[in-house]
DNA sequence: CTAAAAACAATTTTT
DNA sequence: TTGTTTTTAG
């Protein structure tokens, strides 16, 4: 008898097949990079479907990123066209979809809003309105941190924060929060555990429909999500949460290690599974990572290996300062045009110097992750308004679109408009209540502000979203502000609103359209395109720090800055601290196909200081072939001595100031007439010629 | 309320 | 150095 094996199946490794295949007990799949981790859930959750008779409504799929849920989303699809029902969401969109749906148990409005960090600050502003902003970020941070670590107001806070004034303020903070109803990043996960503990009814109800909970990068959850897991899972539910303690990289986020250290003894019975086969590394590149990690203590253990070919050695290039190292970057992509490279660095103001240079030599190159579309403070001011509209009791919204553009409602009329705040907290109703107390200009302005709030609610009713987005940017005068601030400082943010107005066409009409669109930018910036998006696929270089690389590839990989006091980064650190930047070190290394590449610089600017740097101690952690692989001298180039008259096409008439030699390349820096210093590689650098001088 | 001057930090950041 | 925030003057 011969029983078809299901064609998804086909192409998994043995492990991989069990780790698909396996139900019943916990079970904690250890990935290690390029182990084909996503293709193990996805296949499962297909697996789930179609041979072990679950129906989508049993399975719930965490992730921690939109973009993870899409992919996972969409690959599930392509194996099982069910999995169109299944509900998988990052964390925090699952808190907000369970809170949302029972609202009313925790005494909340279904439309509350959601406020992220900046939110925060605004909020605490309005408590403690004599202190910096700075100082209130830096509690904005703290409380949620301690909501990570599942610490309320009145537990003990000294592990979050030693400072006197913290409890204090996360309890004033935590009070109005909930009094003004609104719930902040760590609440949808914080809150949805006190949810299940104060209603066995909603708990029943979720123990009864999730009969599989699969969380993947487990090693990222914090202690809050590891708690909402817990109180998630029936007794009788299949879990089984996939990760890498290897890649654990967000600890400053709370992010706790230990979670996914500890899953065995906090679900007994677990099954552990490994998947030690990677598939998108030379063997070189995995021997580097390897011998980096291995110096680091308490991990679970795993040893990946390839069937790959052992490929290029990695090298690591010393060179004088940054603009060698973007030098030598460019003279790398220059050699192999066609590859996939990556270049990487600690904290993103390293990337200026790379920018420049690529912006100088016409270099196409994609840079990620600066200025998040969502943080723009036209969009913030946009959707401040619309949240407001949706939801009249977010104070916070309020306190930032009543004025702005000015119209004439400052401080005093905001108070006297709170002042008439009932018990139900609906500001929208205090304003007209509030509007008889009011004589002169400010009356004025706050009828014209309530008859436009009154006509925008018309609109919401009777017009399709994003004509009702449209119109709400140009009444409110946002548009007319933001126009003028485009001309003075030359920035695109009225395009940015129009992206705005187009991602609203996704949305249905009316109220619940709105609290939908609302939800969806607040919990997944990503969601509206940039205005300028320059995503040509011909663009073969990324400009990216190493935690924004998790998740992808590259054919080739270039970490630079590996200086010690820049990575590491240094400062008071402990042991812990070394260990999670090792451990970003080596997810920097295990993005890379076929090449490495290391750079650091003997000296560096840093905060307008020329500094000197060691080399960072991670590069000596390395496997012994590859300190000492730099490449001899090609002087073939080498008509650029010292002092030697240049001419330069585009920056004119200018001398040899210093040559080095980085990379196998030769490197000199030019002074020009004008002033300005740049280095080049001679061999690369056509524009460049060397010139005789006249004996006059 | 705006504009200019002064002061002052200065990682990483899935949501 | 740079960008951001607060202070100050108008």
């Amino acid at each position: 008898m011969t029983k078809r094996e299901p064609s998804y199946l086909g192409g998994l490794n043995p492990m991989q097949r069990q780790a698909v295949l396996h139900y019943g007990p916990p079970l904690l799949i250890l990935a290690g990079a390029g182990s084909g981790k996503t293709r193990v859930i996805t296949v499962k959750i297909a697996h789930l479907l179609e041979s072990r008779n679950l129906s989508p409504w049993d399975i719930l799929a965490v992730t921690f990123t939109n973009k993870a849920a899409r992919e996972m989303q969409e690959r599930a699809v392509g194996l099982s066209p069910g999995a169109e029902k299944v509900l998988i969401r990052t964390f925090h969109s699952f808190g907000a979809w369970l809170l949302r749906r029972n609202a009313a148990a925790l005494g909340l409005h279904a439309n509350f809003s959601i406020y992220d960090e900046d939110d925060m600050v605004s909020l605490l502003k309005t408590l403690y309105p004599g202190r910096e902003r700075r100082s209130l970020a830096r509690y904005a941070f703290l409380i949620g941190r301690a909501k990570d670590f599942a610490l309320s107001p009145g537990e003990p806070l000294f592990d979050v924060s030693q400072d006197p004034d913290f409890p204090e303020i996360y309890a004033a903070y935590e009070e109005k929060l909930r009094r003004i109803g609104n719930v902040d990043f760590g609440d949808l996960i914080l809150r949805c555990v006190e949810l299940l503990r104060i209603s066995p009814e909603v708990k029943r109800r979720v123990h009864d429909r999730f009969k599989v909970i699969m969380v993947d990068e487990y090693q990222d959850s914090n202690v809050a999500q590891h708690r909402l897991l817990r109180e998630l899972a029936a007794p009788d539910a299949y879990i089984c949460v996939v990760g890498d303690d290897d890649q654990s990289i967000y600890r400053f986020r709370g992010a706790e290690v230990r979670n996914i250290l500890a899953f065995p003894e906090v679900f007994p019975g677990t099954q552990i599974i490994r998947l030690e086969q990677n598939y998108r590394s030379t063997g070189n590149i995995l021997a580097a990572a390897a011998a980096v990690v291995d110096h680091n203590r308490g991990r679970l253990g795993k040893t990946l290996w390839t069937a790959n070919e052992a490929g290029l050695q990695p090298s690591i290039v010393t060179c004088e300062n940054q603009d060698e190292e973007a030098a030598f970057c460019l003279s790398l992509l220059r050699k192999k045009p066609d590859l996939d490279t990556a270049i990487l660095y600690r904290t993103n103001a390293q990337s200026r110097v790379f920018e420049s240079l690529f912006l100088r030599e016409s270099l196409p190159y994609r840079i990620v992750g600066t200025l998040r579309f969502y943080e723009r403070e036209e969009i913030k001011d946009a959707l401040a308004f619309l949240r407001f509209i949706a939801n009249p009791r977010d104070e916070v919204s309020f306190r930032r679109i009543i004025n702005k553009p000015p119209r004439g409602l400052g401080e005093t009329a905001v108070s006297r408009i709170l002042d008439r705040l009932g018990p139900d907290g609906d500001i929208a109703a205090a304003m007209t209540q509030a509007w008889t107390d009011l004589r002169g200009r400010a009356a004025t302005s706050l009828e014209d502000f309530l008859l436009l709030q009154r006509t925008l609610r018309e609109s919401l009713e009777a017009d399709p979203l994003p004509r009702f987005v449209e119109r709400l940017i140009r009444d409110s005068g946002l548009e007319d502000y933001h126009k003028n601030q485009d001309e003075v400082a030359g920035t695109q943010k009225l395009q940015n609103l129009e992206e705005l107005v187009n991602a609203a066409s996704l949305y249905p009409q009316g109220p619940e359209g709105l609290s939908e669109f609302l939800e969806g930018i607040e919990l997944d910036s990503a969601r509206i395109r940039e205005a300028e998006d320059k995503n040509d696929p011909l663009t073969r270089v990324t400009l990216i720090t190493m935690h924004n690389t998790k998740g992808l590839e590259f054919d080739r990989v270039i970490v630079t800055g590996m200086e010690e006091g820049v990575f590491p980064r240094g400062g008071e650190e402990s042991e812990e601290d070394i260990e999670e930047e090792r451990r970003l070190f080596y997810v920097a290394i295990t993005r890379a196909r076929k090449e490495v590449h290391f750079t650091h610089c003997r000296s560096r600017r840093l905060h307008g200081r020329l500094q000197e740097f060691e080399p960072s101690r991670f590069l000596m952690e390395l496997p012994d072939g590859i300190r000492g692989t730099e490449e001899p001298l090609s002087p073939e180039e080498a008509g650029f001595p010292v002092g030697a008259p240049v001419y330069h096409e585009e920056h004119g008439p200018g001398y040899i100031w210093k040559r080095s030699v980085t990379g196998g390349n030769l490197v000199v820096v030019v002074h020009f007439s004008s002033g300005r210093s740049l280095s080049f590689l001679p061999k690369y650098e056509r524009r460049l010629e060397r010139i005789a001088v006249d004996g006059a």
